[in-house]
DNA sequence: GATCGCGAGTTACACGTGTAAGTTGCCGAC
DNA sequence: GTCGGCAACTTACACGTGTAACTCGCGATC
C-alpha cells in the first residue's frame, strides 16, 4: 500500500526521471535564456514533466524570486454591477493569456487594512479603483509590487486607466441629446458618494460635451433610486426649461422614467434620458431605455498590456480610445 | 545613501531587536501552544515586530507549512450581479475575521484548465459555483486544498451550501402566490443554459411549494430577455389559465411584465409576477416588483464557518435556515 | 545529594525553487 | 602540443518560515 500523505511532484522528481540535475529542469522549463541545452536533454525533460503531471510550487517561485505571478485587484465596497464583473472577466483572460493569475479581493478597507491583503499575497501588481496614499504605494513597491494602477481618482505616479472612458461616456451622452436638437440638457447624479470616483469624470464628459456642442453646463441634480425622489427632480428639470437628462447610469435613468410616470408624463416627450451601462432592464423598461455601452473588451486588453509592460519592464503602451463607447438607441431618447 | 533595494523585514530582523532566536519570535507571534514563554520576551517581541512594521512572508510560510491562507473562489463565467457580489463581499468580511484571505477567480474554465489557477495560488480551500470532476477533487486534495466545496450541483462529499437557500426561494415564491388566492402558477425559466444550476434549484423549490399547498405543478416555459418573445410566454400561461407567474429572478420577470405589456396587459390582474434578487430596478418598475430576497449575510457567515471548520480539522457547524428568505411586497403580486 | 521535572529558550533542518559560479569534455587555432 | 573557448551540464546557496529536538538552569522530591 502506497504512502497516505500523497507528496507533491517538484523538479526534483522530474530531473531524477529524466537523469539530469534540477538545475537543468528548472532551466528547460523556464526557458531561460543564454543557456545551452542540447536538444535530446530538453526533449527527456520535458518528456518527463509531462509524464509526472509536474507543477511547480508557486510559494517556493515566489519566496525565491520575491514576486508573485498573481494581479491583485482590490474591488470597491460599492456593489459591483454586469459591467465592472464584465471587465474583470476580460481582465482575467487577457491576463491569463500572459501566464498572469487574475484575483480580485472584495471588501471594504475597513474590514482590514489593505496591507494586510497584498502582504498575504505579495502580488506582482495591483490594481485598485479608489486612491491610494502615497504611503500605501511607496510600502508596496518596497515589498516588491510592480506596478500599482489606481483606475479612478488621484494617483502620484501612474495615469488612471479608467477615467478616459468613462469621460467619453459622458461626452457621447451628450452629444446623442445634443444631436436629437435638446439645448438644454440635465445630469441626473448619483445618491451614493462611493460611486463618487465614477460619476466624477461621467460628469465631466458631459460638461465638456455641452461646451463642444455649444450649450450650457447641465443642470445637476442628485437622483435617489426612488420613484417620489425621481419625480421631484424631474419637475426641477422641466421648471428650468432642461428637456434631456443625462443619467449616471440605467439604474438612476430607471428612476427617471419612474420619476416621469409619477408625473403622468413619459420619455421622450416629458423628458429625454439616456443612461449608462445596457443593463439587461434597460431594454425591458417602459419606454425601452436608450444608453451608452463601453467595449469592456477593449478595455481589458490595454489595462492588460499595461500590466504585462510594466512587469516585464518595458514602457506602458498607448490606448486607442476609438470605437471605446456606442449608443445603444432605443426609444427613451 | 541607504542600500537602493529595499529589503524586507523578516523575522530574523525582529528577533536580532528582541534579543532572542527567530524561534522565539515564532513562537510568540504564531501563540503556538504547548510554549512557554515569559511575559517580558513576549512583550519585547511583540514590540519589536510592531516597531519594525514586520508582516510574515506568504510565501515562505506557505512552503512551509504546504498551505496558504486564502480561500479562493472560483467564479461561473455567467454575468454575476448584485446578489452574488454581495455574498461575496460578506464571505470576504467574515473570513478575514478568522485571519483568512479571500480572492476570488472570474473567467470561464476554458481559458486555462481550473489546475493551472489553483496550482499557482496553493489554497486553504476552494469554493465554486459550478460542479467538480472526481479527479479534480483528488488533485486538489493531494495538493493540499483543505476544502473543496461545489456551491451547487453534484458533489462528491461536501453538501452544496447553497442549495437549500435556492429551494426556499421558491418555495417562498410559490407560497405567497398561492397566499394570494391563485391556484395555477407558471414558472418563468431563464434562457440562459449557464445558470441552470441556479434555476433548477429554484424550480424544485416551486414545485415543492405546489405541493405543499395542494396546487397543480407550475407550468414552466422559458423567458428570454426580450418584451416580445415574453408576450408569447404571457399568452400561453393564460391560454392554460395560469394566474400567477414565478420568475427565476428580478430581470427575468421584467420581461414578463414587459410581455403583459405588449398584450396590453397589467401585473398583478393580468397575470401576478413574483422575482428573485430584488434588484434596484424592481422598485422603479411599472408596476413595481414584489420580490424574495435572501439574507446574503447569514449564508456567507455559515459559509464562512464552514470553511474555517473545515480547515481547522472541526466538524462543520450545522445551518439554521431560519429567516433566510424574504418576500418584499410590492405591486406586481 | 542525586534525580526528576519543568520553565524558557536555542539549534538545526526542511519546504521547492531560481540562478551564479564552477566543472567537465571536446574542438579548433596558434 | 598546448591552450583558449564553448557547449552542456552540475554544484551550491539563498529566499523566510514552522517546528521537532535539544540544552540549560533551578527548585522540589525521595
Amino acid at each position: 500500500m502506497a504512502d497516505r500523505t500523497v507528496r507533491r511532484v517538484t523538479s526534483a522528481d522530474v530531473a531524477r526521471m529524466a537523469g539530469v540535475s534540477r538545475a537543468t529542469v528548472s532551466y528547460v522549463l523556464n526557458e531561460t535564456p543564454h543557456q545551452t541545452i542540447s536538444a535530446g536533454t530538453r526533449g527527456r525533460v520535458l518528456d518527463a514533466a509531462a509524464r509526472l503531471g509536474y507543477a511547480p510550487s508557486a510559494a517556493a517561485r515566489t519566496l525565491r524570486t520575491g514576486r508573485s505571478q498573481l494581479v491583485l485587484c482590490l474591488l470597491p465596497d460599492w456593489p459591483i454591477g454586469n459591467e465592472v464583473g464584465a471587465l474583470l472577466g476580460n481582465l482575467s483572460s487577457a491576463l491569463a493569456r500572459q501566464g498572469l493569475t487574475f484575483v480580485a479581493h472584495p471588501g471594504s478597507r475597513e474590514d482590514r487594512p489593505i496591507s494586510e491583503i497584498w502582504k498575504a499575497i505579495t502580488p506582482a501588481a495591483v490594481l485598485a479603483f479608489a486612491e491610494f496614499s502615497d504611503d500605501e504605494i511607496d510600502a508596496m513597491r518596497a515589498a516588491g509590487v510592480a506596478l500599482v494602477v489606481a483606475l479612478l481618482g488621484r494617483s502620484r505616479q501612474r495615469r488612471r486607466e479608467l477615467e478616459v472612458p468613462q469621460h467619453l461616456v459622458g461626452r457621447l451622452q451628450a452629444g446623442h441629446l445634443a444631436g436629437q436638437g435638446h439645448t438644454r440638457l440635465g445630469y441626473a447624479y448619483p445618491d451614493d458618494d462611493r460611486v463618487r470616483i465614477f460619476a466624477e469624470p461621467r460628469l465631466d464628459g458631459v460638461r465638456a460635451g455641452c461646451t463642444a456642442h455649444g450649450l450650457d453646463a447641465p443642470l445637476v441634480q442628485t437622483v435617489p433610486l426612488d420613484p417620489e425622489a425621481a419625480a421631484t427632480a424631474v419637475r426641477r428639470w422641466r421648471d428650468a426649461g432642461v428637456t434631456g437628462v443625462c443619467a449616471y447610469n440605467d439604474e438612476v435613468a430607471l428612476a427617471v422614467l419612474a420619476g416621469l410616470r409619477r408625473r403622468g408624463l413619459r420619455a421622450p416627450d416629458g423628458l429625454a434620458v439616456v443612461g449608462v451601462d445596457d443593463i439587461p432592464a434597460a431594454r425591458l423598461a417602459e419606454p425601452a431605455l436608450t444608453t451608452v455601452t463601453t467595449d469592456q473588451t477593449a478595455v481589458a486588453a490595454h489595462l492588460a498590456d499595461t500590466v504585462v509592460a510594466a512587469i516585464n519592464g518595458r514602457p506602458e503602451p498607448a490606448a486607442s480610445v476609438a470605437d471605446l463607447v456606442h449608443v445603444v438607441r432605443r426609444a427613451s431618447a
